[in-house]
DNA sequence: CGCTATTGTGACGTTTACGTGACATCCCCC
DNA sequence: GGGGGATGTCACGTAAACGTCACAATAGCG
């Protein structure tokens, strides 16, 4: 949920109660006053979200900000549009910059954070929603539910993760280090054996259901949801 | 007759003046500004309608009304399509890939909503107006009623609409997020926590008929309303 | 058959998420 | 303009979930 923005803005003042605003919210803030000077901040970072200020010295925001859709690098990249007041009529019309939302200005720092949030989770990397079924142990998505051959089964959040990603990827050994990004996310620091108690775990829960022999051990490698 | 719009327009002036509008009818607005984010947000809300224009950046709105109507998961949302003077020629193409309705800017307000209203009462008889009821708990949309096993149950504007929502997407895990947009509308900003405090005050009401345990807590992902 | 690297398991302290009551504000109707 | 319901937010308590460790068990290897 933490996040790295860059802000794209001339002005301190109003630079500095976005960063402000930002950092409270618990996002990592990087801060550059022109197109110019994003550029290679962009490219080194990859942030998650650019902040692009509609009006910048040098390039202005549309152009830089059609650039940035232009790149097949940058062009995944969230990117939320600030415009003051009165420039939106003319200028905003038709113009194809492909910005995800706009913020005008003045806003409430609660509004741009709820703005963000939502840019963030729309590109939210959406798992198969698809009802998932092996040899009797269903998982589905949509419901949060798991049953083994009918009879329901009790997981913690972090062990229907597990459970869901071994059954979308399954027959195939994930090392530890995989599995704590795919399932615990990349920003994280855990220690690479927690991945054996929730494996552990997992099983238990699965044990009632007899389903529990579906998880296996690859000495050396890792784990792997398998039917035989 | 209150119904969740997603309006897909990139120009913020003029969204904001949809927006505005709907919510003066009583609807509950949600925005994108291309078809792009649009995507994630409607697998995620299931609105009611679709506003969608037909010039967009990125992927047109053409394009995009194709996509909705060939998805099995999305073709059943009425889709009405907003062109500008100039493009009517266009019309019949519009109607070919799907749309239900089309809505020629410049508009009135009172046009656009008896399109609306038209189109939704032509094409979602399963959602609007009709009376869920689930194990004996009872909520009529018509009369703003909610009865469990024939008692009466007090609720708040906001816990019939939290309770409605609920009862016609019954089973499926709901995040916060996800209810603050369908319930609240995602261009009101407030916090998540707010839902757990309403969906407290409406286990609170649904408490003398036993109705509460409907309602179910999903940990780390959100609330569910589920018979068993 | 014994040694060692690797994994299983139980326990424990800490963190996080949710439930709950209180409160301040807003808004509408009287 | 004032009163009451509705709403959003905060603070606090509790219970579940989490991560880590220590030690036991196991498998693989020579």
């Amino acid at each position: 949920m933490p996040a790295t923005v860059l802000v794209v803005e001339d002005e301190p003042a109003i630079q500095e109660l976005i960063a402000f605003n930002l950092k409270q919210a618990g996002h990592i803030v990087m801060a550059a006053p022109s197109a110019e000077s994003a550029q290679h901040l962009i490219k080194e970072t990859l942030p998650d979200l650019i902040l692009l200020d509609w009006m910048l010295p040098g390039m202005s925001g549309i152009d830089f900000a059609r650039k940035l859709k232009n790149d097949s690098y940058t062009k995944a990249i969230p990117l939320i549009m600030l415009t003051a007041r009165g420039e939106e009529q003319d200028k905003v019309k038709g113009l194809e910059t492909g910005a995800d939302d706009y913020v005008t200005k003045p806003f409430s720092p609660r509004e741009l954070n709820a703005r963000i949030k939502a840019v963030l989770r729309r590109r939210a990397p959406q798992m198969t929603d698809e009802l998932v079924d092996i040899a009797g142990l269903a998982l589905d998505p949509v419901t949060h539910r798991v049953t083994g051959n009918g009879a329901p089964v009790e997981l913690g959040p972090t062990e229907f993760r597990l459970l869901h990603f071994l059954m979308t990827h399954p027959e195939r050994v994930h090392s530890r280090a995989q599995l704590l990004d795919r399932v615990w996310g990349n920003q994280v620091f855990v220690e690479e054996r927690t991945v054996d108690v929730h494996i552990r775990r997992l099983r238990q829960a699965l044990e009632p259901t007899r389903h529990n022999a579906l998880v296996q051990t690859v000495r050396g490698a890792g784990y792997r949801l398998s039917q035989r």
